[in-house]
DNA sequence: TCAAACTGAATGAACGCTCATTCATATTGC
DNA sequence: GCAATATGAATGAGCGTTCATTCAGTTTGA
């Protein structure tokens, strides 16, 4: 996680407590105000610590940009097979996989905003390991989507592209916030979203099936 | 267009051939390593003018930002009306819609990309003008939804929403470029594209439309 | 047990450098 | 010749980073 970040200071713990701090308040700060005119100084003052200890666990500014844009795609790749374990059914885990993702993206919206506008920031190497990671959270949703296929629940179709189709429906919550906030709630736009991009793609079985979930979901639960 | 920038130079001309320049040079220069890394001196070395020369046009930094950004959008609004003329089926329109905006993206990934990086580095006001135009070209791409859903050719779904997945759909190829350039040309992506989002929201009727100008596409025209 | 010695985390004033911006001067066009 | 344009050296505010210093806590030694 820390991925080639050198500390000054030896304790492993107090590392990982320090770079809390800082890392919390720099995607709050870096978030609102972008990477470049946030200073060191705003982050050291809203990190309750002095400017120089910044420097104790971290080598440059870009470090911390770079631990931040990391702990927000970590967080992702946690929560999705959270929100999976104990699901059985294909399109079950796949639905649960999209409402998964979108809600850590409707809990971090700046932080979605932050990757999308700062990742270029990065050195190249960095770049590519946010791209990696990206990449890995994605496989999450694609496995989900085979899953589907080889279940006969979707017909055959670009998984990438399918799978991106997802991604973006989360992101685009968060990058278009100023539009969809105001006009509807995070459940009918996903409900209506996942409406959309479902319908072409489910099996004639697959319909079935989701016909029941969305049907025990309006129901909550239970055939009277 | 020049939407409230103020200028020292007076002739009409002049002050549109030189933010021409300037701004010419702050789209290359701002998406290639974003708004705040690039200096004035930068633009004004690639635009062949001096540092001086572009405070007679501009009164501060973030002015050359806003007139790019404008710049980029205003292509949008222009291209698309332009790729529509003379297209009367709806769905025909539709499609020519959808892939006018992908083809401007596609020319233009970095003004993309630089729009979402940097939209946020512009005053509240300002950001309002940009989101405002973006509205406006999303109404282009949303009347042909309309238009369709009139003619029966689509169900009745959320405009807003369908309207959102083409536009984020060419997006996304600029976006994640690193993605798919490697994995496909823009031809399949848009198609598989399509494909994924009209399936689920064409009637029958729509289908049969839709069939037909697919394979007119493939027969390169005219019936044999 | 306690104080002397040591350790290394924490501090923030100071440094050097990078720009956005200005303005005195030069050039151009009429 | 004069007003409008163009130039780029000069300015100075603001920033990332450094480092001499402080100090709480730990170890040592008797």
């Amino acid at each position: 996680m820390a991925a080639g970040v050198k500390s000054r200071v030896e304790q492993p713990e107090l590392v990982e407590k320090r770079r809390g701090q800082i890392v919390a308040a720099a995607i709050e700060l870096f978030g609102r105000h972008g990477y470049h005119p946030t200073t060191i100084r705003d982050i050291a003052t809203r990190a309750n610590v002095s400017i120089g200890l910044i420097y104790q666990y971290v080598e440059d500014k870009e470090d911390v940009l770079y631990l931040a844009l990391i702990a927000v795609l970590d967080a992702y790749k946690r929560e999705i097979p959270t929100a999976l374990e104990g699901i059985e059914h294909p399109l079950e885990r796949f639905c649960a996989a999209a409402r998964a993702y979108t809600s850590v993206i409707d809990a971090n919206t700046q932080s979605i905003e932050l990757a999308y506008r700062e990742t270029k920031s990065l050195r190249r190497e960095r770049r590519a390991t946010i791209k990696q990671l990206e990449s890995e959270t994605n496989e999450l949703i694609a496995a989900c989507i085979r899953d589907c296929m080889a279940a006969n629940l979707f017909r055959d179709i670009n998984v990438d592209l399918m799978t991106y189709q997802i991604v973006m429906l989360a992101h685009t919550w968060a990058l278009k916030s100023w539009h969809f906030g105001p006009r509807m709630s995070l459940e009918t736009y996903l409900d209506d979203g996942l409406d959309i991009l479902l319908n072409s793609v489910l099996t004639p079985q697959g319909k079935r099936g989701f016909q029941r979930l969305t049907d025990n979901k309006r129901g909550k639960g239970g055939t009277p």
